[in-house]
RNA sequence: GCGCCCGUAGCUCAGUUGGAUAGAGCAAGUGACUUCUAAUCACUAGGCCGCAGGUUCGAGUCCUGCCGGGCGCGCCA
């Protein structure tokens, strides 16, 4: 509904601008982009602009004179009440009580689907998340990226994108080499053979314990093993079991799981290698394949093959064979997920993409930054080993999963999340998680309360919904009409942290409400049922809401 | 040294694309449960928005330079 009338409101006064132009009272050079915008403050009405203030110089006039101008042409229609000059020359609507009824049995009427929007239907995309080599379990860094990858591909699912979500995973090259011959030496020990283990090897007791059940399985059978890709493949397996069953526990699941392995079978490694000495992209030197990193504005140059015999790739090699690839499969929007860490490396990719002739316009990559845990009062350092929450599992464990949900997305991804541990462990007043939850089970509990009571089932289409008239239920209606434009922003922007932000204000008006205002009341039942309405609608935005983020929205608490 | 991110109340952080008197939560203090869930609500207190310049009608927001913190800058990924 807001999405709506503040376009609608955007073209009013565009469109007594223009007429005031033909009038000749207003000299401009061209029609301006008009924004309207929510005021900050209540007293400042339900919309407002302040197109008069930045027109003022081109016009040569006083703000407020043009303020007079625009708002005698206004043509508004039947959303709004009241149009005030203000300030400056600020131009503030009121919008009527209509307007809020028709908000309000909009989202009594979509239900579930309130807040999805189909603007970009038919559109396609990609999220690539996490993509964690299977060398270990999960940390809570990828479980911040995790939560931001899924969060993002809801959102962009709810106002219409078809979104695959992808695992990238590097199962060729040193890195797999050195987790095989990780496992092989905890293999060899544990039977008591001399071993060598590699010198910057796996150190993690997970690999003992694959080497356990390697043994369980298959004895000592592999002892003679020359070839790694056996405890390489075996390792891989079982990483990749525990990975995909954390991610399952809070709620993700990815479609595709995309080998690089599978670039080198296709030869698209060798592709890329070939395409990029064409354009002039790549050059030998000092044994090493470069790819021209400074054609790209970008500081240097960086291999793309290693010197030496094996003529192995770097990382980036592959990477741009697969981002080629994303570009190859058609999706009109493509999203990456990285951590900071990797903050100087996936511009010479886009680079190398770009060098290989397709139009990387489509592709975002997101940097969020890192996670820190702070436990009685106290900073640990995510990088720390041997900290109490190495892994994702371990949190998991400890506060549970929408807990961890909430907290890995309710802040902005650019700046460090702190993970107050004995905060979010506290099922009490001051845990955010449970103040949104609340919320919603308050209200579920209002329904069962009202069953109890023999009241009667609210009815929509019957309802008196102007009887909704006091500060704190215009305040809840026009919270909950602004959540599609909420859901469309976060989308849009990539700011996924803005959704339970919105959400706590949400269950704040509501909470306020309940304590203020008597919901069930028999002696005035056309009230009652209109506030159960309103009940319902904050419910459904709430449940909606949580529902983006992946977190339940239970009734009971 | 170079690149990116951050710096807002004692603490953790929002801040609607440059707008009106800078906001929440926690922590501190005071009050509200015989009444729909007190996992809640109200009130009080707390600010040179890191510092210094600049841009403009207007800057927490944009530009420049400093200061402080994080992450990178590898023929690791």
């Amino acid at each position: 509904m807001w999405i709506e009338t503040k376009s609608q409101l955007e073209n009013a006064v565009q469109s007594a601008v223009q007429t005031a132009m033909d009038d000749g009272e207003l000299t401009l050079n061209s029609l301006p982009e008009i924004s309207i915008e929510r005021p900050r403050e209540d007293a400042h009405g339900d919309a407002a602009t302040s197109a008069a203030l930045s027109l003022a110089r081109e016009a040569k006039m006083n703000p407020r004179v043009i303020a007079e101008i625009v708002v005698k042409r206004i043509e508004p229609g039947g959303a709004v009440e009241k149009i005030e000059i203000a300030g400056a020359g600020f131009i503030n609507f009121w919008l009527s009580s209509a307007w809020r009824e028709q908000a309000l049995r909009q989202v009594l009427s979509e239900g579930a689907e309130y807040g999805r929007s189909s603007r970009y239907a038919g559109q396609t995309a990609l999220v690539e998340f996490v993509s964690a080599n299977p060398t270990g379990p999960l940390t809570l860094g990828h479980g911040r990226q995790a939560v931001i990858g899924d969060v993002i591909a809801r959102l962009m699912e709810a106002v219409g994108y078809d979104v695959t979500r992808e695992y990238y995973f590097n199962d060729a090259g040193r890195q797999m080499r050195v987790l095989g011959e990780s496992t092989r030496a905890r293999y060899l020990e544990l039977l008591n053979l001399p071993a060598e283990f590699p010198e910057d090897g796996y150190q993690g007791e997970y690999i003992r314990d694959i080497a356990r059940e390697l043994i369980a399985e298959e004895g000592d059978r592999l002892a003679g093993e020359e070839d790694v890709a056996p405890f390489r493949a075996a390792a891989v397996e079982r990483i990749f079991e525990q990975i995909r069953a954390t991610l399952k526990r809070i709620g993700i699941v990815f479609d595709v799981y995309f080998s690089e392995q599978t670039l080198y079978e296709r030869g698209l490694i060798e592709d890329v290698v070939e395409e990029l000495r064409a354009a002039g992209c790549a050059y030998d030197k000092d044994g090493a394949v470069w790819f021209r990193s400074t054609a790209f504005g970008l500081p240097q140059d960086r291999p793309i093959i290693r010197s030496g015999p094996d003529r192995e790739p770097t990382y980036r090699l592959p990477d741009i064979a697969y981002h080629r690839e994303k570009i190859r499969r058609g999706y009109d929007r493509i999203v990456d997920i990285l951590g900071a860490d990797h903050i100087d490396a996936y511009p010479d990719v886009f680079a190398g993409v770009q060098a290989l002739g397709c139009d990387i316009s489509c592709m975002k990559a997101l940097i969020h930054q890192f996670v820190t845990i702070e436990r009685d009062g106290e900073t640990v350092k995510m990088s720390t080993r041997r900290a109490n929450f190495d892994t994702l599992d371990d949190l998991l464990d400890e506060v549970g999963e929408d807990a961890v949900r909430l907290f890995m997305i309710h802040r902005n991804m650019n700046s460090h999340l702190n993970f107050d541990i004995d905060l979010v462990k506290k099922a009490s007043n001051d845990n955010p998680v449970y103040y949104l939850q609340y919320a919603h089970a308050r209200a579920a509990s209002l329904f069962r309360q009202a069953r109890e009571r023999g009241v009667a089932e609210p009815g929509v289409d019957n309802a008196d919904l102007s009887l909704l008239k006091e500060r704190e239920e215009t305040d809840l209606i026009k919270r909950c009409a602004y959540f599609p434009a909420a859901v469309m922003s976060a989308a849009e922007l990539f700011e996924p942290h803005s959704i339970p932000h919105m959400l706590r204000e949400l269950a704040a008006a509501f909470h306020l409400f309940y304590d203020r205002r008597r919901i069930l009341n028999p002696a005035e039942p056309a009230l009652t049922e209109a506030r159960l309405l309103l009940v319902k609608a904050v419910q459904t935005t709430m449940a909606n809401g949580l529902s983006l983020l992946g977190a339940r929205a239970p009734n009971q608490m």
